[in-house]
DNA sequence: CTAGTTGCAAAGAGTTTGCATGGCG
DNA sequence: CGCCATGCAAACTCTTTGCAACTAG
């Protein structure tokens, strides 16, 4: 599979990497790329391999029928966690000590391995605590 | 809404709380509950519902057509984590004091607010770390 | 008794797939 | 030049919705 690379398989990837921070469905990938050739099939196609290959998660989102696909830059991210916000959507990296200590304490009192590049931590982010609670 | 307590809707709770550990279609409830009388509609209902309140979380799955719901037990996991093997698919509960540490650490660090009852620590527990890597 | 809930089946919507054409190597 | 990938549209399948009947309180 992804044998060869293809205008439109680089187009993807190129706006994946690009829109990292936030879920996306496949419908609005086929939006944004529909005026570089790209069509939702492809889209659908190219999402399915590239979660194969780990580089693409599928996120639980809006509506139970769509699937929201976020580009994982897995090597860049090895040793950091993410935090992702539950008001505002964005994400961010966590690359501090605190972020491994927690992975070790895990292993050692659980037996268990965290996948860090596959994890997330859902609350709230800074900017978003200190706004007023507002109605979306 | 859910103004009533229907037997449908208490045999539903029933089942999800005993599964707390696995992530279901709605299918798969559907089926498990059809001997007792609770047809698909209803899950999906009573499962949108509960979402709506917070007692039930959709996950991504396997088809990406095929939504995944999920007990949330919410008091109960205040103050733990939990973490999802990804090959037993097994889900386990954090309560140590480590897992409160990070909480604090990222507060503290980053300003984010972790839910703690929201997130999920992906990886692979100890049992599947032992066992030979058997394919799928 | 009244209003919420259920079941069934049809409608709706996102995702997948077949086939002919086009493009990478 | 051969085989993979694309586009289009039809086919699929999961989810939602309308309506009449039932039931909890």
């Amino acid at each position: 599979m992804a044998k060869y690379v293809t205008r439109q398989r680089k187009t993807l990837l190129e706006y994946l990497s690009a829109h990292a921070d936030e879920a996306l469905t496949a419908q609005q990938i086929a939006d944004a790329l529909s005026g570089s050739g790209v069509s939702l099939s492809a889209v659908y196609r190219n999402l399915a391999e590239l979660e194969a290959q780990g580089k693409v998660r599928r996120e639980a989102g809006g509506s139970p029928r769509e699937a929201l696909y976020r580009y994982i830059a897995a090597e860049a991210c090895r040793g950091c966690l993410h935090l992702s916000c539950k008001k505002c959507g964005g994400t961010f990296h966590m690359g501090i000590d605190g972020a491994h200590s927690l992975i070790e304490a895990v292993a050692r009192s659980e037996g268990f391995e965290v996948d860090e590049s596959e994890t997330i931590l859902y609350g709230i982010c800074g900017d978003c605590r200190k706004k007023p609670p507002e109605k979306e």
